[in-house]
DNA sequence: CGGTGCCTTGATTTTCATCAACACCTGTGG
DNA sequence: CCACAGGTGTTGATGAAAATCAAGGCACCG
């Protein structure tokens, strides 16, 4: 296995504050690993052996219900720590991780975690600082989820997904990974008939274009007042 | 002032492993105080000056929506840290805690906190830990949330307090700190009106039994069927 | 070129929020 | 001691939002 290129990580928050060498430590304990789209990283219940750090694409963390129904729980941008519930003291994984695009990432055995922690300076905190916006997050989705209608929702679950992933073109903000309607429901609680309604009516109105998977922000403005940001 | 016993805080998880005069050390440089029912600890949006630790009582966090609604986010119990999403980077509190019960609690200030996690074995462990059960918390939240109709996320919010603070009766689990329908209908997402019918329902069925504030669940594996755990 | 996955749209039904009214308990102050 | 106010809880009637049921179309892949 040819070596990684220290400059992929010198970049990134939790290695930040590491010295070359450091970093040249961690990267020799990795094993670096390419997911195709839908492929899993790991899945909900399974031994927690690994965690990992994602370099390029992105990831999808879903749970099942007992009766089968999926929940998009987060996705996760390059850059970021996952799969980390094993180092906070969990034997198995609380979720799966699917690729939602071509996806890359590193992963280390979950023994190491205890050193990264101790070793390297600023893993910690910038540790903390990642589930603490997780945290966030899930606060605000819960939040949603409890006070907020449909259409607000889905509303709410564009832009987040633009804002994360978005790539600028001449229409728009084009989300950067693959989304069907079913996945948008997945993530808002609803079902995939309503979105495509709302995505339907959107698009008529010129706020939304989308093809097949693919969906664009025209008018992200517009879309904010949707989502009830306004007051 | 006088000194707080070291015995407070030698069970606790976060604390455990450390040695007397560690415990002294913490100890010396906490702020003791006492919340009456409904006082707030802190607010929403002020600035993120400390951390806590939950001695006894019970913490309820609350978020409030631009247009005022509130969502109950969790219930924090005795021997548990919170309010430390300052120590993760964040300058300002993302939700308001309120005692739910009268309260006992430190406070640290939020400085020390980088301190703690350097110099005490075992304290960023085991704070990841707590923070790991907390996510994992939410996720099932969002999941409820987003699945369950709502008379099982009724029996589900039931539970989980029966869980975390119950106290055995000769009629069944009561739990340990009032509860009024309005706050279980901002638990789930639903209305008093809601809630109150289901109350109704059940405790003609002999599920629970409910005076003013206090609920007792008498018959809790009915209450599991209903919360859908079953398959 | 057939099949599967993705998307759309209409009709019907169900769940739950909303509106409305009232009853009860508890503590407070006259 | 009693009246009464405010917080709490109940229950019925109505309506709206969104799920479910149903059917079909289109595009991409092997």
């Amino acid at each position: 296995m040819s070596k990684l290129d220290e400059s992929l990580l010198t970049g990134l928050p939790p290695f930040s504050r590491l010295s070359r060498g450091e970093v040249r430590e961690i990267l020799d304990q990795a094993t670096p690993r390419r997911y195709p789209e839908g492929a899993a990283v790991f899945r909900e219940g399974t031994p927690a052996e690994r965690f990992h750090l994602l370099l390029d694409g992105f990831i999808r963390v879903v749970r099942t219900t007992p009766e089968g129904e999926q929940v998009i729980a987060l996705h996760i941008p390059p850059g970021q720590l996952f799969g980390i519930a094993p180092a906070m003291g969990r034997d198995t994984y609380p979720a799966t991780a699917v690729a939602a695009a071509e996806s890359l990432a590193l992963g280390w055995p979950v023994r190491l975690w205890g050193d990264f922690n101790t070793r390297y300076d600023g893993f910690t905190t910038e540790t903390f600082r990642t589930i603490g916006a997780r945290l966030g997050e899930f606060q605000t989705r819960v939040t949603e989820l409890a006070t907020q209608a449909v259409e607000r929702r889905v509303a709410s679950a564009l832009l987040r997904m633009a804002n994360q992933s978005g790539r600028a073109t001449e229409a728009g903000i084009e989300i950067g990974f693959p989304v069907t309607r079913a996945d948008i429901a997945e993530m808002t609680g609803t079902t995939l008939h309503t979105v495509s309604r709302l995505l339907s009516a959107w698009e008529r109105e010129g706020i939304v274009q989308s093809a097949r998977r693919r969906i664009t922000v025209t008018a992200p403005h517009r879309l904010v007042v949707l989502s009830g940001a306004a007051t």
